[in-house]
DNA sequence: CAACCGTGGTG
DNA sequence: TCACCAAGGTT
């Protein structure tokens, strides 16, 4: 074999681990310095973070942690708690796997989470990087947890030409090398903290970053050009009507949503079918009961993963007395915040009611939102 | 294996 | 306004 190009060195793990030594974020689920985690905090954590910001999660899992403070406790409760508690959060599979999950680690392990990347794996919820980041972080096992910041931070040290996400099985094995034996789990955090803060999406602050020699991306000035990855195309606009009935004793009719696809096992006020070509003067046709139905100015948008959705608002007051049609329930307009609704029916809902009474609650206990709207 | 599955922040 | 993205998993 000839001699390697001299620029390729190869990164170090000890000078990642030394940086992240002084500049490891604090953050709620983590231990300190020295420590280890509980295995619970930390599972309960990657699952929120899933596809999910650090800022978006610190008030949910404080929220979680307090109602559910134990794997038993969360395993012991009803689901409705749990995707009331997960409301906002997003990808609502991942509180009823959540659940599962809880419930195995009691019923199949005693309470006690399972400590290899194998065993983690078979568990509800519980993929590749998850399984890899517990067993890492919780238990010090030597395995390679790879995730989007992960990904992009090799995709630049090693400049992988390959896109995502057909190199991720190339990006995984480039990363379990680099994990070393002592420290598997501040490695696991060190490189997903690099990726937070220095290596990022954009304008990577690689006059900081302790990879800056050895990365290959950077020494061609082409960093921002990786990962590269294929691009995704977001569906066509879908349109549909949502109907708020306020029957004369303050209460809102309100339905849940099959528990799987979309918003799964969620609450809702009823809607018609969501189409691209639904035409919202026919919405009225749509009601879920007879009555004066105002159809409300304006439309209430959202944006899904895969589509975009605009819904228009009708409104109606009925008596008191007013039968739910099957499948459906009245719900007190006070109790409201109680109630498992995601963010684009919680929009509906302002749109015809006005701001929900005591709807804030634990998702605003965030720094700089704007003024009120 | 590509499609499906939320939401909020950012440039 | 909009495209992109964030500690991915399931089917």
């Amino acid at each position: 074999m000839l001699t390697p190009a001299p620029s390729a060195t190869k990164p170090d793990p000890q000078d990642l681990l030394a940086w992240y030594d002084r500049h490891r974020r604090e953050l709620p689920w983590r231990a300190r310095a020295g420590e280890t985690a509980d295995p619970y905090r930390v599972w309960l954590s990657e699952i929120m973070l899933q596809q999910t910001t650090v800022a978006a999660v610190k008030p949910f899992y404080l929220n979680f942690l307090e109602r559910f403070p134990t794997v038993e406790a969360l395993a012991g409760a009803p689901a409705e708690a749990v995707m009331q508690a997960w409301a906002g959060l997003g990808y609502y599979s991942r509180a009823r796997n959540l659940h599962a999950c809880a419930k195995a680690v009691v019923d199949r392990h005693g309470g006690e989470f399972p400590s290899t990347e194998p065993e983690l794996l078979k568990l509800p919820g519980i993929g590749a990087y998850t399984a890899a980041a517990v067993a890492a972080i919780a238990f010090n096992e030597r395995a390679a947890a790879v995730d989007g910041n992960v990904e992009r931070v090799m995709s630049r040290v090693f400049m992988v030409e390959e896109p995502l996400p057909k190199s991720k099985p190339l990006i995984r094995s480039l990363t379990a090398e680099l994990v070393p034996e002592d420290r598997p789990g501040d490695f696991a955090q060190a490189v997903m903290d690099l990726g937070a803060t220095i290596c990022t999406p954009k304008r990577p602050a690689c006059a900081l970053c302790p990879w800056m020699r050895p990365c290959q991306a950077r020494a061609t000035g082409l960093q921002e050009m990786f990962p590269k990855k294929q691009k995704k195309e977001t569906g066509p606009l879908r349109r549909g009507a949502a109907f708020v009935v306020l029957r004369a004793d303050d209460t809102i009719l309100l339905r849940t949503r099959p528990p799987a696809g979309l918003l799964g096992g969620m609450a809702e006020p009823p809607t018609s079918d969501w189409l691209p070509d639904y035409e919202p003067s026919r919405a009225v046709l749509d009601a879920p009961i007879e009555a004066r139905w105002q159809r409300l100015p304006g439309t209430v948008r959202h944006v899904f993963t895969h589509f975009p959705l605009e819904l228009t608002v009708l409104f109606a007051k009925v008596a008191k007395g007013t039968p739910a049609p099957h499948d459906m329930r009245w719900t007190p307009r006070l109790h409201l915040h109680e109630e498992a609704l995601p963010g684009a029916m919680k929009k509906v809902l302002v749109h015809a009611l006005g701001d929900l009474p005591g709807a804030k609650k634990a998702s605003d206990k965030q720094p700089a939102k704007g003024a009120a709207k």
